[in-house]
DNA sequence: CCCATATCCGACATAATTTATCGGATTTAA
DNA sequence: TTAAATCCGATAAATTATGTCGGATATGGG
């Protein structure tokens, strides 16, 4: 039932690039790029982990990235218009209560489970739940 | 996010004793106990682990079980009383969405981690959906 | 009384998944 | 040209989930 690593190094990601978007909006100085190697140390997250999960919500939209030297990422989406949901999918794969619901795991016992089409609601109550909790919900802890 | 097999496993039994249940309410016979082997080899799961798995049930009074020859299990409780949050909790230990919420485990990055006290919220409402759900409902399917 | 068939339970083996690391390529500013 | 960064395929290590084994206890039937 819990999320993984993943996710959770996503979130205290994330949460700390929001923070320092927000501490910074006072200054006049830029919000400037964040490097994977700033999260990881002051987060004390695994550096090649930390850095392979950026790279993931970079593709998948979230953040923005710059390469080179001087490069990083940057939070540019509306985090309220991000779902916890779409986090986890992005990191996890499809969310489902039991792998048979995933098509692409074809599970041994389907023949004989009786529980596939009942778990199918509870599963989308579940979604629905995770949809509709934004990612600033989350991070700004509102 | 998956339930695991345990879980899977318990719902499939449980709904299966519930069927047969119900069918032998008609009949004048008394509703008979279901013997583990029985389970396993009518859902075609795993003898050694469906038998663990209804003696947790029993250990926690979800069943009653009978010993001996000719014994075995039956649903006593009322399944709209119990939860799926129970059977979840019961098979799989206490809920949480990250380790550092269950208090037995100690995160090694508890002292950096930003996202322990937004995620409780969330936490908390994922608990009470599945408390809000009745075995009942998964099983029969309402 | 003995045997077959149950539940019960500790310990262990295996499999699968998650988590973390390595190696090297590319990009870019100083 | 070099240093610091993103990028990405492959793989190693650790952890967890799943499944199995061995033997104890209980109980009804022959």
């Amino acid at each position: 039932m819990q999320l993984n690593r993943r996710v959770e190094y996503a979130l205290m990601a994330l949460k700390f690039m929001d923070d320092q978007k927000k501490s910074s909006e006072n200054s006049t100085t830029a919000p400037g790029l964040i490097s994977a190697k700033k999260i990881a140390d002051t987060l004390k997250t695994p550096y090649e982990l930390t850095a392979r999960i950026m790279q993931t919500l970079s593709q998948k939209d979230f953040i923005d990235s710059i390469q080179g030297q001087q490069g990083g990422y940057r939070i540019q989406k509306d985090l309220s218009k991000i779902s916890v949901f779409d986090l986890i999918e992005a990191l996890e794969g499809p969310m489902a209560l039991v792998k048979c619901q995933d098509k692409e795991h074809q599970c041994s016992i389907s023949s004989t489970c009786n529980i596939l089409h009942p778990l199918e609601k509870l599963n989308q109550r579940v979604q629905k739940l995770y949809q509709n909790t934004s990612l600033l919900e989350v991070i700004r802890d509102i």
